[in-house]
DNA sequence: AGCACGCCGACT
DNA sequence: GTCGGCGTGCTC
């Protein structure tokens, strides 16, 4: 027993680490990071708590060796935060703490400088730029700077690359950091945008439950302006001078959004994403910390922002999967985002047209206000039209059915453009001979591989192996090998025969790989005349396609019949998203569902009475079984080089769990994929309605599994509320 | 997770 | 004779 600091070390380990305050007497402040000795090295840590009695003796106990900040890098309301998540989602204190904490302050350094990052040429680069010596990004960096100083971020946005001849030259003294120009130029905002009733009411409703906490569900369908809300209210708690946090899903961050939002509240926005250069991050994070920024955007990771002076925030597309880490620490930030705002005392705004089924259950029982945004203002754009294409004995063309080609058809000789949705990529799915009935199958994964015609390759889609295309039946020698099932690449070579006068476009992963290329065919469908847009899942979120009258959905029977229980939700989802892009400029927009299962009642009610009726027969459905959200589940998954190893470990991991009648254990089963990537899979489920008992059972068996010695050899994890069975 | 220690095969 | 394979154990 001894007066210790107790230490976050980002090691995946169940504990929190307890050390000696340093030797020099210098005071430890509960959220400050400290340099500790660790193992064989050094690591960075966050102080969790700077004092308390560790059960260990003294002589056990290591000094801290140095104390890096002056002022707690983390609140109060943060530090309790993030030791509720790794209770929560049961994972490792230091990996919630290091999830945090942006890499670079990570670092045994002091914080990096946050102000104001101008840049401006020197008397000898005033010159240089006059010789018109340097080329390529040099001489457009000289350009930029030859109007006097500019803000990085302004550089960023004309020369993106723009660092690099920065540094170049610096280095040549021919440009240099300088401080901000005396009157920082701010832009007026435009006026705000007038509001329809239904948003002036939601925006009042929120408004009034500043200062403290109360979550609401922003119910808006597709193009019925989300964000114009999200607008008011942030300038609102601007006006209060509060800090209010945007969420958006992973794709959502494209530039033009940032954009809009940068033009319309006319102060800085940070942004916080998963590809952002760590020093950006880190100053953007610190940023946020000093209450300077007043307005941070961002994705999952973003909701660890500190926000001192927090007022308000959002959750927009609250029902995207991106919102859910799937690996290391999983946690949910619109989740996560709840719980801050509760502890901050602030609004909370989920925002979706369709919302997931666990938010409107808390809709249903009160927990959550909701908004509904009903209108789509600009009278001229009515929901689009949803008619279903029954295809059962019609002859396909390509999948294709005879009324959707026609449909197509009509609407590119308008001019307009169309989307053929099909959530497959590759030529097809499947390659069969034609003698024998042998398949190419994966032999890690034992499922069929994806024939990817342009580049003369069998693919794997779930562990991404390749294999070249066989020219005959290997199994019976003697068959022709063809091509079943259609997918993305195949419907556009299908499409540019059937219309050889209209441009075709696929997008999906293979044809956006470069980063500007998916930006650069956005770009060229703002333009006028007739197109056809072939894609996949990219193409159903948040992108504006002003031109496009006409969206066809192609093969997505399979989602009707899947063994996940969250399917049916999630096709839902994506239809009524998908069917969103249809029509948002001056036309009325149409969309067909071609469909083996007309009378499928998911379809029929979803088309009849649209997404609410649809979800309130499935949370029903939900209720009648005890399935999430009328219950709560832990999934433990595992998997190993050999069936034995895994099996051994998840009899033992389901013999370790502390008995409880209220927490119900299914399995030992084979995962969905049992085999993947070569590794035999299974998993053990843990569902209970008390959510409580739930936790309580897995906090110990999560230590017992850890010292299981069976689980040495296999990867294992626990997922709280998985949003997937995979 | 990293990083040591530790005991058995193919190489200079 | 060594370099190195990854099994096992530990980190306050």
């Amino acid at each position: 027993m001894s007066t210790a600091v107790r230490v976050a070390l980002p090691v995946p380990l169940p504990t929190l680490f307890d050390y000696l305050p340093p030797a020099d007497g210098q005071v430890v402040v509960a959220g400050q990071r400290v340099l500790v000795p660790f193992g064989r090295g050094q690591q960075v840590g966050l102080v969790v708590d700077a004092v308390v009695t560790s059960e260990r003796d003294e002589s056990r106990l290591k000094p801290v060796l140095k104390v890096l900040d002056h002022e707690p890098l983390l609140d109060g309301e943060l530090l309790r935060t993030l030791t509720w998540a790794a209770d929560y989602w049961l994972g490792a204190p230091g990996e919630a703490f290091a999830q945090a904490l942006p890499l670079a302050l990570r670092e045994p350094r002091p914080l990096p400088d946050i102000a104001e990052e101008y840049w401006q040429l020197t008397p000898a680069g005033q010159q240089e730029h006059g010789a018109g010596r340097r080329r390529g990004g040099s001489r457009d960096l000289l350009g930029l700077l030859i109007e006097g100083p500019r803000h990085a971020d302004e550089l960023t946005a004309a020369l993106p690359a723009w660092r690099t001849a920065a540094r170049r030259l610096a280095a040549a003294h021919l440009v240099e950091r300088c401080p901000p120009p005396a009157a920082p130029p701010r832009r007026q905002p435009p006026p705000p945008m007038p509001l329809s009733a239904e948003q002036r009411d939601a925006v009042t409703a929120v408004a009034e439950a500043f200062g403290r906490f109360q979550p609401f569900l922003l119910d808006g369908v597709t193009g019925s302006g989300k964000t114009e809300v999200y607008l008011a209210l942030i300038e609102q708690a601007l006006a209060e001078g509060r800090q209010s946090l945007l969420l958006v899903p992973e794709i959502g961050l494209a530039p033009q959004t940032l954009r809009r939002l940068r033009e319309r509240l006319g102060v800085p926005v940070e942004v916080l994403h998963s590809n952002l250069a760590e020093g950006d991050r880190a100053r953007a994070w610190l940023r946020a910390r000093s209450g300077e920024a007043k307005v941070v955007l961002g994705t999952r990771s973003a909701v660890f922002t500190p926000l001192p002076n927090a007022g308000l925030i959002l959750v927009d597309e609250e029902h995207d999967a991106s919102y859910k880490q799937q690996e290391g620490f999983r946690y949910h930030a619109r989740d996560l985002a709840l719980v801050r705002a509760r502890d901050m005392g602030v609004p909370i705004v989920l925002g979706s047209a369709t919302p997931s089924l666990e938010t409107l259950a808390n809709a249903a029982s009160g927990r959550f206000r909701t908004l509904r945004l009903r209108s789509r203002p600009g009278a001229a754009r009515p929901a689009p039209q949803v008619q279903i294409v029954d295809v059962r004995a019609q002859y396909l063309d390509h999948g294709l059915s005879p009324a959707l080609l026609a449909a197509v058809s009509e609407t590119v000789a308008r001019g307009e453009q169309v989307l053929v949705f099909r959530n497959r990529r590759g030529y097809a799915p499947v390659l069969l001979c034609h003698a024998c009935g042998w398949h190419a199958d994966c032999p890690r994964c034992e499922r069929p591989m994806t024939l990817h015609a342009g580049q003369r390759q069998l693919r794997c889609h779930h562990c991404d192996l390749h294999a070249p295309v066989p020219s005959y039946c290997p199994a019976c020698g003697a068959g022709a090998l063809w091509p079943q099932g259609h997918g993305t690449e195949r419907l556009e070579e299908a499409l540019g025969a059937l219309f050889p006068d209209v441009p075709v476009r696929r997008i999906d992963r293979e044809t956006t790989r470069r980063r500007d290329a998916f930006e650069h065919l956005l770009d060229e469908l703002q333009q006028d005349g007739p197109a056809i847009l072939v894609g996949t899942q990219m193409l159903a979120k948040g992108h504006d396609l002003p031109r496009l009258t006409l969206v066809a959905i192609v093969g997505v029977d399979e989602g009707l019949h899947s063994v996940d229980f969250r399917a049916g939700e999630r096709l839902a989802q994506l239809l009524v998203q998908v069917a969103g892009r249809a029509g948002r400029a001056d036309r009325t927009g149409r969309v067909l569902l071609q469909t083996h299962h007309p009378e499928h009642p998911l379809l029929r009610t979803l088309l009849a009475s649209g997404y609410g009726t649809a979800a309130a027969a499935l949370l029903a459905e939900r209720q009648a079984v005890q399935l999430p959200p009328y219950s709560h589940q832990i999934l433990l998954r595992a998997d190993a080089h050999s069936c034995d190893e895994l099996d051994t470990f998840l009899a033992a991991a389901a013999a370790a769990l502390p008995n409880d009648p209220e927490v119900q254990l299914a399995g030992p089963m084979p995962a969905p994929m049992p085999l993947r990537a070569g590794r035999h899979r299974g998993q053990l489920l843990l569902e209970s309605t008390l959510r409580a008992r739930l936790h309580s059972a897995a906090r110990p068996w999560r230590l017992r599994l850890g010292a299981l010695p069976s689980s040495r050899r296999v990867r294992w994890s626990l997922d709280v509320d998985p949003i997937d069975l995979y």
